[in-house]
RNA sequence: GGGCGUGUAGUUCAGUGGUAGAACGCUACGUUGACAUCGUAGAGGUCAUAAGUUCAAUUCUUAUCACGCCCA
């Protein structure tokens, strides 16, 4: 008979169509009434599937899968979003082509233009998704652009506003000058790279002496407002309250003590641009320095600059800037440095701080709770080593900067009246009505212009996507939701964010707990990037070698706290455990191994079928447990164990024997057994393969025996059955013992095909027993011919220990024994090492003494058990002659 | 500079205060009626280094070295 390989795409498609179709994937009230809830991490609707998402996403449908078999109402709540920054940058690159720009468009056009990509082109990640097996519940696919969760957004917006929890200010900020936009601190990223230090004489007034500054920005000269030294900086001490002129600026400034300034720094003087750097605006502030802004909103020398610069690009004016100085004997030295220079996460140009109106969430305050919740351990980490950076940052947050200067995202709920008087409001009516209680009469007002962070609405995601402003039923179903799960390198981003508005608005924590997972990387440990080119394609990986040998390989490697290094190989490895499982059903079906549903495991008689089944609930147990804790790497190795090397290598080894022996009842017993266990396989490896198992479940038509598809199926819990105990502990014993004889043979150089008769040389041998009682077993799967009753002493005999019992092979081949008699004398030697080392310890007094007692037995046995070995391979040594 | 993490077989990683494990790779043999995308057998480790605690340390503590990440 031959079968069929196993072909995924086929496959894949057909099962993927099936769920949907029969809604496998929507909240089902299971047997439990206990719910089981997981939002995605929102992809960008820019966004191509890589190897992050498809670790991320296959550890949740993982989870959702089990608890969905467990017997939870199970939502696994999908959607995208909006990318604000991202999104708008596809469109006008699209627009580029058409040679426009979405100036000519205008706003309300442009945005059309958006949304008519996003109909286009916004869903190919979903798509990606489903293809890798998600089982999220796509009916409910959410968008953070939608009508409904931009509702929940503006209400947000003017709930935190008027809790004085959202303000305008004017302050400094991160800007983007290519994006023209301000971002968040967290979207600024610091980058080492060589720069110059440059020093450069700034002359003192009255005199004709000159103090020598470092910067390695020396074009924002044209904005400074001080010069600051140390005030416990002895050289320049008597300096302090003299003026001094910026060259070529020729501006007057004061130098000023502030602790700021470092002696040990580049000279220890440092000129002050409170506008263009952090640092510099504190102290400014601290010394009441003016703000002088020396830049347009490209980054451009504005008219504060100097006039021949006005108009230049910041870096074209560094390099004129310093050609100048040095023409006219102001610069010093240059010296190359190593610093850190922001840059923009998104454009990766060079962010200029730069003074701007912008709207802030006071994170300081609405981290109170999230703090408090997490020290509670209402919502936890898991690795709970991730608690500790979240508290860090948490405790150390920064007003979170939410205006954007973009048009693709929620606009700001903010009007405002000719004199820039601020109404916010949920809709321009409201803030009429507002403007109007103010000023006593209808006046005009404008919208403000600015749009939110794409942050700020995926922070309500938990809530918003489940219908939050309305009560709805899902919202009282599944918040908070279970878990989440997520990269490290979000947790400031997003799992930070929604805590705080989920414990502000719902007052209850987005979710109970989080897991935290690692990077993908490649094989050799390095971060995955285009310009490396080592990226892996996990779509690639899913046509040639199928989604569930890519999900069981990221699976299997997602061990907590460390990177999942993916190579090919891994892949390929699991591919060939699938095709193992195939073949293995093949086997069966080969045999008409069928299950039937009224199977009474008490009544199961073979030794092999209690024994598998033995091994199976302690797979079953491990499995279970592993998934709870989020230890999927145990999850998947215990269950590839026990296929591969219980249920193939041996039990269905042992099984041959009884499908060609002619006993009814024992043959129709493996029929059944065997096929039943199939089942509890396929249920057990579901959530890591569910292409795979599905297929293989509708094949053996389970479905028509059990009454449900797999997905919707019950996870094995079956008990122990102690009346089994003495047969799993032959079966246990016949396995030590086939595999002896094996090792033998190949250490004799025997073929492992060739048969032996065996004798028993102990007086009364347990093997001799539990080998009799199995004797169609040890025939098979061993390989014995005969059990003599009277050991034969010819050339053809030898002797071995297989569980420290003797006993006698006998071949119809001749046998090398002088180089057995070698390798048995080694072993004695390795042996003998080990006794005295037992030996000595067990005559240390204090071990004696102080160890636990189980643990003073056990060595006392290990060392009589070694003992016996070295005696009886010394009698066969001695017999060897 | 502050914080976190990692260092175990050739490779990727589990693991444990009490005789060191897996997968892949490697070596030898093998086409026995599920499977060569396979089987059988095997080789391979001072558990980074040093000191300490302990009857006992790969495991706990401290220091050092190496690598990685986050924050300033």
């Amino acid at each position: 008979m031959e079968f069929k390989k196993y072909d995924h795409l086929k496959e894949e498609k057909i099962i993927t169509d099936y769920w949907i179709k029969n809604n496998c994937f929507k909240p089902i009230k299971g047997k439990l009434n206990k719910r089981f809830s997981v939002v995605i991490p929102p992809p960008n609707v820019t966004g191509r599937l890589h190897m992050g998402h498809a670790l991320n996403n296959s550890l949740q449908d993982v989870l959702v899968r089990f608890k969905r078999m467990m017997g939870f109402e199970t939502l696994w709540q999908p959607g995208t979003d909006h990318a604000g920054i991202a999104t708008q940058a596809v469109v006008e690159k699209n627009l580029e082509k058409e040679n426009l720009n979405k100036n000519q468009l205008g706003r309300n056009d442009f945005i059309s233009k958006v949304w008519e990509w996003k109909e286009e082109s916004g869903g190919i990640i979903l798509d990606q998704l489903k293809k890798l097996g998600c089982s999220c519940d796509w009916s409910r696919t959410r968008f953070t652009m939608d009508k409904d969760l931009s509702k929940a957004v503006i209400k947000v917006f003017v709930d935190l506003y008027n809790n004085n929890l959202i303000y305008k200010d004017k302050k400094l900020v991160n800007w983007d000058t290519k994006l023209q936009t301000a971002i968040s601190d967290l979207e600024v990223v610091q980058k080492d790279v060589q720069s110059n230090l440059y020093y450069i004489n700034y002359p003192i007034e009255g005199s004709s002496d000159n103090i020598t500054i470092a910067t390695t920005r020396p074009e924002t000269m044209m904005g400074d407002t001080a010069v600051a030294v140390n005030p416990k900086d002895e050289r320049f001490k008597s300096l302090i309250g003299k003026n001094v002129l910026i060259p070529l600026v020729n501006r007057t400034i004061k130098i000023i003590a502030d602790h700021y300034a470092d002696p040990e720094q580049g000279s220890g003087a440092v000129k002050i641009t409170p506008a263009h750097d952090f640092n510099d605006y504190d102290v400014g502030k601290r010394n009441k320095l003016e703000i002088i802004n020396i830049f347009e909103k490209n980054g451009l020398i504005n008219k504060n600059g100097i006039k021949e610069f006005v108009g230049l690009d910041r870096f074209e004016a560094r390099k004129l800037l310093t050609k100048k100085l040095k023409e006219n004997g102001y610069l010093v030295k240059i010296e190359n440095i190593k610093n850190k220079v922001p840059y923009g996460d998104r454009s990766n140009s060079i962010i200029e701080p730069l003074l701007t109106e912008q709207w802030f969430v006071d994170a300081k305050k609405l981290a109170k709770k999230p703090i408090k919740i997490v020290k509670e351990g209402k919502t936890s980490f898991y690795p709970d080593s991730w608690t500790k950076t979240f508290f860090q940052w948490m405790k150390n947050i920064e007003p979170w900067c939410v205006s954007r200067q973009i048009w693709w995202g929620h606009r700001i709920p903010a009007w405002y009246d000719k004199h820039n008087n601020i109404y916010v409001a949920e809709n321009e009516n409201d803030a009429l009505k507002l403007a109007k209680k103010k000023n006593k009469s209808n006046i005009k007002l404008k919208q403000e212009t600015d749009v939110l962070d794409t942050w700020f609405s995926s922070a309500l995601w938990p809530f918003a996507t489940l219908g939050w402003p309305n009560k709805t039923k899902e919202l009282s179903k599944f918040y908070p939701t279970s878990v989440l799960v997520t990269g490290f390198d979000i947790i400031f981003f997003w799992v930070a964010r929604m805590l705080m508005m989920g414990n502000f608005f719902k007052n209850k924590t987005p979710f109970n707990k989080v897991y935290v997972h690692a990077l993908v990387r490649d094989e050799k440990g390095q971060k995955m990037s285009k310009s490396k080119g080592n990226v892996i394609d996990p779509l690639e990986l899913i046509n040639k070698y199928g989604a569930d040998s890519l999900r069981f390989t990221l699976i299997s490697m997602a061990s907590p706290g460390r990177d999942v290094k993916l190579a090919k190989d891994r892949v390929i490895g699991n591919r060939n455990f699938i095709t193992k499982i195939w073949s293995a059903n093949n086997f069966l079906q080969l045999n008409k191994c069928k299950y039937d549903k009224k199977i009474n495991i008490n009544s199961i008689k073979l030794s092999i079928n209690q024994w598998i089944y033995n091994e199976f609930i302690l797979t079953q147990n491990l499995v279970t447990k592993s998934l709870e804790i989020f230890r999927f790497d145990e999850a998947a190795k215990c269950i590839y164990q026990f296929v591969w090397h219980y249920y193939c290598d041996w039990y269905l080894e042992f099984l041959k024997p009884i499908f060609n022996s002619k006993n009814k009842t024992e043959l129709n017993e493996a029929r059944l057994f065997s096929s039943f266990m199939m089942s509890n396989i396929l249920k057990l490896l579901h959530p890591f393969i569910p292409f795979f198992t599905e297929t293989v479940w509708r094949k053996n038509n389970y479905k028509k025996i059990i009454k449900s598809n797999l997905i919707l199926s019950e996870w094995p819990k079956y008990k122990t059955m102690s009346k089994f105990k003495k047969n799993c502990s032959d079966i246990n014993e016949m396995i030590k013992f086939i595999s002896s004889l094996r090792s033998s043979k190949a250490e004799l150089k025997i073929t492992p095909k060739l048969y032996c008769d065996i004798h028993f040389l102990e007086k009364s041998s347990k093997l001799n027993k539990i080998i009799q009682k199995n004797l169609i077993l040890a025939k098979y799967v061993g390989r014995i011919r005969n059990i003599l009753k009277l050991s034969k002493i010819d050339k053809n005999t030898f002797e071995i220990l297989s569980q420290n019992e003797k006993i006698s092979l006998n071949f119809n081949e001749n046998i090398d024994l002088a180089s057995q008699k070698i390798r048995i004398l080694q072993k004695i030697k390795n042996l003998n090492k080990e006794i005295t080392a037992l030996n000595s310890k067990l005559k240390n007094r204090a071990y004696v003494k102080n160890a636990p007692k189980e643990i003073v037995q056990n060595d006392k046995r290990f060392l009589k058990e070694l003992t016996i070995e070295d005696s009886k391979l010394r009698s066969i040594v001695s017999s060897i002659n």
